[in-house]
RNA sequence: GGCACCUUGGCGGAGUGGUUACGCAGAGGUCUGCAAAACCUUUUACACCGGUUCAAUUCCGGUAGGUGCCUCCA
C-alpha cells in the first residue's frame, strides 16, 4: 500500500513493522461541544484508511482519544480551558461537558458509519501514564519548571519540528502571542500546567508538582504509546496538528523513549464550507442534525467527502451534496438489483471481480477514493444497462460486501421487497401481457404508493425504490 | 511579516506529457402501450503570459486571483 508520509512529504510504500498488526493512532476531538461536518470529515478519512488497512489483509490496533481535558484556549490564557469554559457557558461542571458531548460523539460516529476504534480513551482516564511520562522526561533533563508549570524545553531536542520543516527563527520573529517571560524558548511547551494559588478548576489532579491538569499534547504521546507501545505504524490527524500539536508529541515521545515515535504521519485536509473555513465566527459549522432536518443522512456526508481525496480542501456546498445524495441513492439502487439477478443478464462474476480489483488497486494508492469510485460508477451503469445474471448472484452480494468493507455506505443494509409486492409486480406483467394496460397502470400507481418504481426491460420488470 | 498549497466544463471533483475520469444538473435522442425509469449523445474543461518539448491541462519560470498554517482547531 502507498501512502503519502508527511515526514519524507512522499509516497511511500507502507508495510506495518507487525507483518499482522497495524499500530494506528489517531488525534480525536476535544469534547466541548458539538463536532460539526468539518471535524468529522477527518474521523470518516481515517475510517476510510482503516477500512483498506483491513481490505488489504491486515488487522489494525486503532486507537482514538478523546480530549476531555487541558487544551488551553490560547498559549496566553492564565489557565481556563475549553472544557472549563464550557462548563461555564452552560453552568454544568467541565465532566458533564465532557460527558454529555462525548456522547454526542459517539453518535455521530455510529451516523456515518464510522467503525469503533479498537480503543477510544479519554485524557482524564490517563492522567498517572502522563505524570508518569512528565516524570521520564523530568529524570532525562528535557525540562524546567516555572511558576504555572513544567515546560519541555524544545531546544534539547534533537530535529525539533522537523515534521512541520519549520523556519524556527522565522516563527520567533514573527511570533504574535505573548509569552510567559519565565519560557526560555518560544517553543517551549506545558507539560504540567499548575492550577493558580487560590484558584479551584473543576478538572485538577494531584502531581509532584502541585495540583494541576495535564498540558496539551501530553495525552496522545501517553495514550498511544500505553495502547499501541513506543513506536506507531501510523499516527493520523487533521492539516492543522503539524505544526504544533504533532511536533511537540514527537519532541516528547522521543525525547522519552530515544526512538521514532511513529513511522507514517498522514494528514487531512480541511473541508471548507461554501469555499470558506469552518470557524465558530463564520457560523459555517454545520452540524448533521441540520442535515437531517434537511432530509440529508450521514451517509450523504459520507459519499461527499469519498468523491475527493483526503489530502485536499474539499468543498462542501448545498449543491454538492445534493449530488452525492443522488449518485448514493443511484449506487443502492444498484445493490438492490442483488434481489432481482436474471436469467440473460450480462453482468457476470467477472465483471464484478474485475471492478474490485481496480477499486482495491485505486484504494491502496493513498486512498484513492474519487477513482474506486469512478470504477464502481462505471459498473453501476454496466449494471443498469445489461442487468446481473442469476449466476452471479454469489458474486455480486461479495462484491457488495467488499465495497461495503471499503467504502462503508451500507448498501447492504436495504432489505427485499414484500412477497405482496412481488405480486403485484407479477400482476402487473402479466396485465401488460393481455394489453390490460389500464389494470397495469393501476398497479403501477399502487406501487408508487409502495415507494417502487418499475421500470420494464427485455428480461422483465426491475423494481427500484423511490424512498 | 514567514511558510505552504490551490486555480479543471453549470456545480462537485479525479487524473495525465499525446487516448472519454467519474458523479450531479441541463439539452437532444433511443427504447416503451403510455408515463417514468434506464440507456445513448451532447455543450470542443483544464486562470493568464512566457519557456522546455515533435507534443503541455500535465514539466519550468513569471503574473493575477484564492485558500490554509504560523494562534485552540479535523
Amino acid at each position: 500500500m502507498q501512502l503519502y508520509n508527511t515526514l519524507t512529504r512522499k509516497l511511500e510504500q507502507f508495510e506495518p513493522t507487525d507483518p499482522e498488526d497495524v499500530k494506528l493512532y489517531t488525534c480525536g476531538p476535544t469534547v466541548y461541544d458539538y463536532q460539526h461536518i468539518g471535524n468529522y470529515s477527518a474521523y470518516v478519512r481515517w475510517d476510510t484508511l482503516v477500512r483498506v488497512l483491513q481490505a488489504s489483509g491486515y488487522d489494525v490496533h486503532w486507537v482514538m482519544n478523546i480530549t476531555d481535558v487541558g487544551h488551553l484556549v490560547s498559549d496566553a490564557d492564565e489557565g481556563e480551558d475549553k472544557l472549563e469554559k464550557g462548563a461555564k457557558r452552560e453552568g454544568k461542571s467541565a465532566w458533564d461537558i465532557a460527558k454529555f458531548y462525548m456522547d454526542d460523539f459517539m453518535l455521530g460516529l455510529t451516523a456515518l458509519n464510522i467503525q469503533t476504534p479498537t480503543h477510544i480513551v479519554r485524557a482524564t482516564d490517563h492522567i498517572a501514564e502522563q505524570i508518569e511520562l512528565v516524570k521520564t522526561l523530568e529524570q532525562k533533563g528535557y525540562t524546567y519548571t516555572i511558576d504555572d508549570g513544567v515546560y519541555f524545553d524544545t531546544s534539547k531536542s534533537k530535529d525539533y519540528g522537523k515534521l512541520a520543516r519549520l523556519d524556527l527563527a522565522g516563527l520567533q520573529a514573527g511570533a504574535r502571542v505573548e509569552l510567559n517571560p519565565q519560557k526560555r524558548g518560544a517553543t517551549d511547551f506545558a507539560l504540567w500546567k499548575l492550577t493558580p494559588t487560590g484558584q479551584k478548576r473543576d478538572m485538577e489532579w494531584d502531581s509532584p508538582w502541585g495540583k494541576g491538569f495535564p498540558g496539551w499534547h501530553l495525552e496522545c504521546s501517553a495514550m498511544s504509546m500505553k495502547y499501541l507501545g513506543e513506536t506507531l505504524d501510523i499516527h493520523t490527524g487533521g492539516i492543522d496538528h503539524i505544526p504544533v500539536h504533532h511536533i511537540n508529541e514527537i519532541a516528547q515521545s522521543e525525547a522519552a523513549t530515544g526512538k521514532q515515535f511513529s513511522r507514517f504521519w498522514l494528514h487531512c485536509n480541511h473541508l471548507l464550507v461554501e469555499n470558506t473555513k469552518i470557524a465558530k465566527s463564520a457560523g459555517n459549522g454545520i452540524l448533521l442534525h441540520h442535515l437531517a432536518e434537511q432530509g440529508f443522512t450521514p451517509l450523504d456526508v459520507r459519499m461527499l467527502l469519498l468523491q475527493s481525496h483526503y489530502r485536499t480542501q474539499a468543498n462542501f456546498t448545498h449543491g454538492a451534496l445534493q449530488a452525492a445524495r443522488q449518485r448514493r441513492l443511484a449506487l443502492q439502487a444498484f445493490a438492490d438489483l442483488r434481489f432481482q439477478t436474471i436469467d440473460g443478464g450480462e453482468l457476470d462474476a467477472a465483471a464484478f471481480e474485475q471492478t474490485k480489483a481496480v477499486m482495491l488497486e485505486e484504494l491502496k494508492e493513498d486512498l484513492h477514493t474519487p477513482e474506486a469510485l469512478a470504477a464502481l460508477s462505471d459498473l453501476v451503469t454496466a449494471g443498469e444497462t445489461n442487468l446481473v445474471s442469476a449466476n452471479a448472484h454469489a458474486a455480486f452480494v461479495e462484491f457488495l460486501d467488499f465495497v461495503d468493507a471499503t467504502l462503508g455506505l451500507q448498501l447492504l443494509a436495504s432489505s427485499d421487497i414484500t412477497s405482496e409486492q412481488k405480486q403485484l409486480i407479477r400482476e402487473r406483467e402479466e396485465a401488460r401481457r393481455n394489453k390490460d394496460f389500464a389494470k397495469a397502470d393501476q398497479i403501477r400507481l399502487a406501487l408508487d404508493a409502495n415507494h417502487l418504481a418499475v421500470r420494464d426491460t427485455p428480461l422483465g420488470t426491475i423494481w427500484s425504490r423511490t424512498a
